[in-house]
RNA sequence: GGCCCCUUCGUCUAGCGGCCUAGGACACCGCCCUUUCAAGGCGGCGGCGCGGGUUCGAAUCCCGUAGGGGCUACCA
């Protein structure tokens, strides 16, 4: 790849266009965070612009939802919806006399032209030319239409569409920026539509004049828009002929993120939806790292950075070429290291909302969501599971046993884990509970410390019963956080407090008992 | 069918003619640490699609071939 050097400085302008239909999908993010990176990095100007023309699949929630999902990955627009900037509107839906002016222009200068052929004609034709193994696209018979023949067609009452001409026995090459040389003879490239029978315009029109007339300068795209660049070249080069704008813009096309199999990452997969993210508790650290890393390299072994870090690399030239599978695995794990670097108190407030959302938290005063011994709990229990999880949501199943109560207040009362109760609550754990009981019980609220409680059990369990300490911890554990995976018990236990703590031995060893 | 793109461990990648006995990360497997689970440390498994060239020398360049993918709409 080779980029314009004339280009990278601060009149860099590139643009994310998304279309509003459906719920933001993965790929989404990536090819925003890419343009934005590439602007970041030569101070340029990254514009969001919504490609809306197509007024029967596009929805307001999910122009809402785009907007959402690029502010929740810390992707600024520079210019666009809700920011402005010079060249709105930026909703394409609001520019329809701008494209039926340029449309005008088109007609005019010869650079498109009528074309008057039905649905039945284009598919009829379309059979022959795969029954003749031809290529099957438009063949160019409205192209040089007489006078007298449109008026003809338009006494049948036909319509027409507005086509664009395409140049003739034309060899249409860019470099790449991802790619290098691509070159397409203008013969493998027909005519194609600009403008809709009932006068709307299409993506085919639309979306090259708005990166014309918004001065866009990189146009970095999906790998499945390679093959539309033969045909926006040309129809750029016009609009430099009409004096709409100053340059063709340089291409880049990203590869493409796939999923299970060897497609593009579809609906179907449940990671291929953005809002699977923050609902399953990724940080947008974690899954703008993971995303940079589907196609790029800051080309030496580090693998975990930071927006900032990406910016400063991302040239344009350490895009890959080739279709990067979404690995759900690793995408957790560079999560799970973002996690570990967060500070206690910035991670227990993301932590917060999921606690939440399972109705863990009494809630605090003036719209807290935790009071203040909830939140004193959360933030000295989150070094303990820091290391424990990878997403935020694991947070629920770790610290849930802190945040339940007796069934006395509002808070959810405390259960064990039904398997794991079964098996280790057995009738052989009933002793174990109860020297941890007693052990317990023995140490005053002002020396419930972890030390203490540490030393405690160890001595009445360890030492008094002689069991392997995995034998004497388990039951203490599932009875006390309710599962056989917790944080480390004696900080647990310490945290839970003394009355809780006793209550839950002496329920668990009684459960215990009865089963013997 | 036509046009176009892609091809290094299972996955993401480093590699741009000698530094490659192909490096890293995730995953997987062992060991260590250890109150569970993790995290961490150490080690292991595992790859240049194939065939021809070019060259003293090729993962790197060229050609062919195979495989994968995209486009081929009055969707974007």
């Amino acid at each position: 790849m080779t980029i314009d050097t004339a280009k990278l400085d601060n009149s860099v302008r590139v643009r994310f266009p998304p279309s509003p239909t459906g719920d933001p999908h993965i790929g989404l993010v990536r090819s925003a965070l890419f343009n934005y990176a590439f602007a970041r990095h030569y101070g340029g100007k990254l514009v969001l612009r919504i490609e809306d023309t197509d007024a029967a699949r596009n929805t307001e929630a999910s122009y809402r939802a785009i907007l959402d999902t690029l502010r929740w990955a810390g992707i600024e627009w520079d210019e666009g919806p809700e920011v402005g900037g010079e060249y709105g509107p930026y909703r394409q839906s609001e520019r329809g006399e701008i494209y039926a002016d340029l449309a005008a222009q088109l007609r005019e200068s010869g650079k498109a032209y009528p074309c008057y052929c039905t649905a039945a004609e284009l598919d009829a034709a379309r059979e022959r030319a795969k029954a003749e193994k031809r290529a099957p696209g438009y063949e160019g018979t409205c192209r040089n239409l007489t006078a007298e023949q449109i008026a003809a067609y338009e006494a049948e009452g036909r319509t027409h569409v507005l086509r664009f001409r395409m140049p003739e026995n034309r060899t249409i090459a860019w470099d790449d920026v991802v790619r290098g040389e691509i070159s397409f003879e203008s013969a493998n490239v027909p005519d194609y539509v600009l403008v809709r029978a009932d006068g709307s315009p299409l993506y085919t029109l639309v979306n090259p004049v708005d990166d014309a007339l918004m001065g866009i300068t990189h146009v970095l795209r999906g790998e499945d828009l390679l093959s539309s660049t033969p045909r926006q070249i040309p129809l750029h080069e016009t609009l430099v002929e009409l004096g709409v704008s100053k340059q063709v813009p340089q291409f880049g096309h990203l590869p493409f993120v796939l999923g299970e199999g060897n497609k593009k990452l579809s609906k179907r997969d449940p990671e291929a939806s953005f809002s699977y993210y923050p609902r399953t508790g990724y940080l947008p650290e974690g899954l703008i790292n993971y995303l940079a890393l589907l196609g790029w390299s800051l080309g030496n072994d580090e693998e975990i950075f930071g927006i900032d870090e990406m910016v400063a690399a991302f040239d344009g030239t350490r895009i890959s070429a080739n279709p990067a599978r979404f690995d759900p695995k690793k995408c957790e794990a560079v999560n799970g290291v973002h996690l570990r670097k967060l500070e206690t108190e910035d991670l227990a407030k993301r932590i917060l909302p999921f606690l939440d959302r399972e109705g863990l938290l009494l809630g605090g005063a003036e719209g807290h969501l935790a009071n203040d011994e909830e939140w004193r709990t959360l933030v000295a229990a989150v070094p303990l599971i820091r290391e424990r999880m990878t997403v935020l949501s694991e947070a629920i199943g770790m610290l849930g046993f802190l945040y339940t109560g007796d069934g006395s207040d509002a808070r959810h009362a405390f259960q064990l884990n039904e398997d794991d109760a079964a098996k280790v609550l057995t009738a052989d754990a009933w002793p174990v509970l109860a020297a941890a009981t007693a052990a317990l019980d023995s140490l005053a609220e002002d020396a419930w410390t972890t030390s203490a409680i540490d030393e405690a059990l160890r001595t009445a369990l360890i030492e008094g019963l002689g069991l392997k300490p995995k034998n004497a911890f388990t039951p203490v554990r599932v009875a006390v956080t309710g599962r056989r995976v917790s944080p480390p018990l004696f900080e647990s236990i310490e945290l839970l407090g003394r009355e809780r703590t006793l209550a839950r031995l002496r329920a668990a060893d009684a459960k215990a008992r009865a089963a013997a």
